[in-house]
DNA sequence: GTAGAATCTAGACTTCGCTCTAGGTCAAAC
DNA sequence: GTTTGACCTAGAGCGAAGTCTAGATTCTAC
């Protein structure tokens, strides 16, 4: 078992480009250095794309690098800062639950204009809609 | 009425800086050509605030400036082209809705992983969390 | 044993969306 | 009338998050 994987494995097995792989390696967003073979390619495991995995989701849901290397780093560092790992999570649970609240009110101004327009179109009479003067 | 506002006032009515404001006005995302004072200076009406305010809502649910320049020359070369604007609001508004399933997607994992260390941190055995083998 | 694909490093470059600077001009309060 | 603050232009700079290049090396398949 461990088979270890190329960076071009990994880059399939999640998704990311070789290129951000190894952009992830200099800001230090792995748990572990990432072991070579003798001639210097790197050796990853299931659990660094485990990791990859978790760490497209949080990206995914915008949290930044430096948070994302916030937590690596706590991780990193082992046992005895769960509720630091924790509040980390939470706090960005928090901004994910706000951005869907923002674009849900966004998608309600927009709902709206699509809901005049489709009215306007299909009445063929689109004057006044927004040019010159805005109809709201 | 139709009292002219400066910059600094339309800054403030929008929550845009004066720079964006500027910034706006090069990318072509306003309605009309700005007039300006015999000084210079630009006079903005509540209109352009109105419609800025729409902006807002599709830049904050991203929208990208490149297409809010689209639909800004939609509306700006006149009546007509009613049906190209109502299918880039429809187009934004399906991806907003796309945004918002990822997000609520990403938000399951995340919330999996706080109830994780919830537990751990709870039981006060934080032990095998992730270091060094992964819990999940 | 050799051709071709994959990988290596270091560092330059890109895109987006502003933000800020420099060096002035204009307007309003005192 | 002068000081102070708001505004002007043109253009440089910035932070985020990669992407891409060049040139060298290694690995894999025949």
């Amino acid at each position: 078992m461990a088979a270890s994987l190329s960076i071009g494995d990994v880059a399939a097995a999640t998704g990311l480009s070789v290129h951000a792989l190894r952009f992830f390696e200099r800001e230090d967003l792995f748990l572990r250095d990432i072991p070579r073979s003798a001639g210097g390619h790197r050796l990853y495991d299931a659990a660094d794309v485990e990791w990859l995995l978790l760490c497209n989701r949080l990206r995914e849901s915008g949290m930044p690098i430096a948070t994302l290397r916030r937590f690596a780093a706590l991780v990193r560092s082992g046992p005895g800062n769960e509720p630091d790992r924790l509040e980390l999570l939470r706090e960005h649970e928090r901004s994910v639950r706000a951005r869907i609240a923002e674009l849900t009110a966004c998608l309600e101004v927009i709902h709206g204009k699509v809901a005049v327009y489709e009215r306007h179109v299909e009445d063929g009479t689109a004057a006044g809609l927004w040019a010159p003067v805005p109809s709201s």
